[in-house]
DNA sequence: CATTGTGAACTTATTCACAGCC
DNA sequence: GGCTGTGAATAAGTTCACAATG
């Protein structure tokens, strides 16, 4: 018996395939940088030169949502950003709140890189009682019991999930039910939501399996040769 | 002009995809849980539904590497994660080295899923003096320049870059001059290292930017109907 | 005339479906 | 009976190649 439909390859959003709009974010980072370095306008070719992709792809990704380029010039930095932050939805502050103010949480409390995109967290929760009340680069901390109450009050639209893996489901299932649209969750398990609330996984110790898993492909391949 | 054939579907690793890689440490993660939880064995439409794939899907995966199942029980647990490790090259010890010891570098210190799966930091390095000679988490922290001698001498294969996004390229180049075979980049920029180094790239606010495009995609779907 | 946008060709990935096995 | 492994069928994603365009 097989499962429904998940493909895996894509995951939601209005028939878009999940590798498409991840790209779509690199394409928006690597433009930012280019608006920084001074560079008005780059083309596809350039654009994919830098990620690793073929014109064509560039094209064809940006094709799903409009019109976006010029010909003979290329696509203008500013305005394809503007686009891009807009298909992503980042062209808009999110309040984001954090469960979970461990080794983990801290840091992402303390992370540049959020607000620099639009991302904003408000507000704090945690099991441990020594930290109620605490404020941790400028964000306080309450208890989790607290939780449907502050993303209420504070139009929270988004959650982090920094808990140890057996505490995260019970962290994504209070998230839901206060009303969150979204989670990232970094909990090392597979957390389930329901339908209408869309989340993301970032295993820290999976990614680096990917790492090792081409280190030994390399080697196994070298032994063979 | 097009790029080479980089493809993003496949980065490397004896013609796997990398999309079947990462679905292997997802499995590789769920039957350790079910290890946990006491279960022997397991069959592919079980394990494919936990995770939101076909069974298909999953048999089709480890059939890249081998063939490890029993017809009429399905896998056995312990020994498909015996396999797995072997697969992803975590059946040994890998010594990392973090390079940037500042919010998010503290808390990866900190973080116990990584010598949970095999992965053993045992340097990290700072451009701040203030923190030379310093131990967290049980961690020396040595000049940058200090980097080459110290992955020599400690034989660290894996880096793992958090620094700022200005000083990553910089920290790459110094991993690969120094010998590593594999590099995972927390700060938000694409770092080039030559063809022989393994890379993956992990930024935060991207992962944020894939949750709010799929909450934008339904919120748009929505007010369409 | 460099560059986009896009149908057509091609390649890769996923699912189906069933023979073979325990 | 329940489940794997896999060739065949289907679907999805990528690249090619060229007409259209400022």
């Amino acid at each position: 018996m097989s499962s429904p439909k998940p493909t895996s390859a894509r995951s939601d959003g209005g028939g878009v395939p999940a590798a498409v709009v991840n790209r779509l974010s690199m394409y928006l980072r690597e433009l930012r940088h280019l608006l920084a370095d001074g560079n008005q306008t780059i083309s596809s070719s350039q654009l994919g030169q830098r990620l690793g992709f073929t014109d064509a792809q560039v094209r064809k990704d940006l094709a799903h949502f409009g019109q976006f380029g010029h010909p003979g010039i290329g696509y203008r930095c500013e305005e394809l950003v503007d686009i891009i932050r807009r298909i992503l939805g980042t062209d808009r502050q999110w309040n984001v709140c954090l469960v979970g103010v461990g080794n983990l949480g801290q840091a992402l409390l303390g992370y540049k890189g959020f607000a620099s995109q639009g991302f904003k967290i408000v507000a704090a929760f945690d099991a441990d009682a020594a930290k109620h009340g605490q404020t941790y680069e400028g964000v306080l901390v309450y208890p989790a019991e607290a939780l449907a109450d502050e993303i209420q009050r504070q139009q929270i639209e988004l959650g982090i999930i920094a808990v140890p893996a057996q505490a995260a489901q019970a962290a994504a299932d209070r998230l839901v039910a206060a009303g969150v649209s979204g989670i990232l969750n970094f909990a090392p398990v597979t957390v389930s939501v329901p339908p209408g609330v869309s989340k993301v996984g970032v295993d820290l110790a999976r990614e680096l399996e990917q790492v090792t898993f081409t280190v030994v492909s390399r080697l196994r391949a070298a032994a063979e040769s």
